[in-house]
DNA sequence: AACCATTTTGCAACTCGTTGCATAATGTGA
DNA sequence: TCACATTATGCAACGAGTTGCAAAATGGTT
């Protein structure tokens, strides 16, 4: 149960409404947690049903029409909660390397391919995070909050950075097999 | 869609029962996909549904016992179209920054122990997998499935380095700020 | 005013994953 | 042979996440 406390999270640092919410779950929250938007919405609505947060008085509440949100306290006392709990580290969920096994079995196929361009990806991940980092340092002094989500953000670097480097890994070790399209080797 | 066509792997590499892959998730190839029982053999009665794979036929079907299955080509087909598909990274969802960042918000709590305990049960895991690293290293010439599954072991080394590395990075640098215990710093 | 794109909120249906429990077969010791 | 733990399979209910679509407000453009 994270989405919900991350949603107080995003809240307690600003009010916000839902479409703003989940564009900042696109951008830093969404580092190790990302929502759509319809997820947001959903749980906005049972937040609010459960006290934990409400909608600012000043908006009339119709559909389409924008409606700001803010943490009650029963919902900051719930955080608390939540960040002093015991939570077990969630089991590793990724298919790249899920995909590399199968292609042991099967031969690699268009796998090669899909690895440079995941390859790609994390490494342009990796350097818009880098640049975030570096505008971060120039700018602030540093408050104890700020400093936390820095924290958060090298985690989202060091991440990016392990994924580039096996990738190349990989796929140097995979260049140097025998058999590279299917039907050539790997699945004998 | 991956549980399926981790299962379709597993069982290419070897027929087995329901059980035995439950056992083989927690191993290796859960290194990189978890799955319970449960989704197992909901996924096994779907998948010989729809004729990609099926029950070895010595067993008698009957409730509590065994049934080995073994992969159909219609299968083998279907992960190969898998393993060349093009599939995005998915996002990574890791509660232990998202508490962290909280923590910024409504002060650090218990979470320092939290950390470090996450701490030790990466780098028990990290161990682990070092040592089967080694156990295969010394036994194995390598064929090209060998390579590959080292491969991915790899993955699972690194990916638990970073954790180890991280974690200790930022416990090192919270251990540094003004406020440790909720009341006293952080949320201000 | 009629039209259109955009912003913002929302519903419904679906798939995937988790939890708790039930049931049948098998093996072991008293 | 009775009781009990273990192995193995399975159901049902729930919770979390995804996808596709709809609809109300807003702000131009013609």
């Amino acid at each position: 149960m994270s989405l919900p406390h991350a949603i107080l999270t995003a809240l307690l640092e600003k009010p916000s409404s839902g479409l703003e919410l989940t564009r900042r779950f696109d951008r830093s929250i969404g580092y190790f947690w990302s929502a759509t938007h319809q997820q947001i919405y959903r749980e906005l609505g049972k937040l609010e049903k459960t006290g934990l947060i409400r909608a600012l008085p000043s908006d009339v509440p119709s559909r389409g029409m924008r409606k700001e949100y803010e943490v009650l306290p029963q919902g900051r006392s719930e955080l608390e909660r939540w960040v002093d709990e015991a939570e077990e580290p969630r089991p590793t969920r990724d298919p790249l390397p899920l995909r590399l096994r199968a292609a042991g079995v099967v031969g690699l196929g268009g796998l090669m391919a899909e690895m440079h361009r995941h390859r790609g990806l994390h490494a342009a991940r990796l350097e818009e995070y880098r640049s975030i980092e570096r505008r971060d340092t120039e700018r602030r002094r540093g408050t104890d909050r700020e400093r936390v989500q820095r924290l958060v953000l090298r985690a989202g670097i060091d991440l990016e950075s392990f994924w580039v480097t096996w990738l190349d890994e990989a796929i140097g070790e995979l260049e140097g097999l025998r058999g590279v399209a299917r039907g050539t080797g790997l699945e004998s």
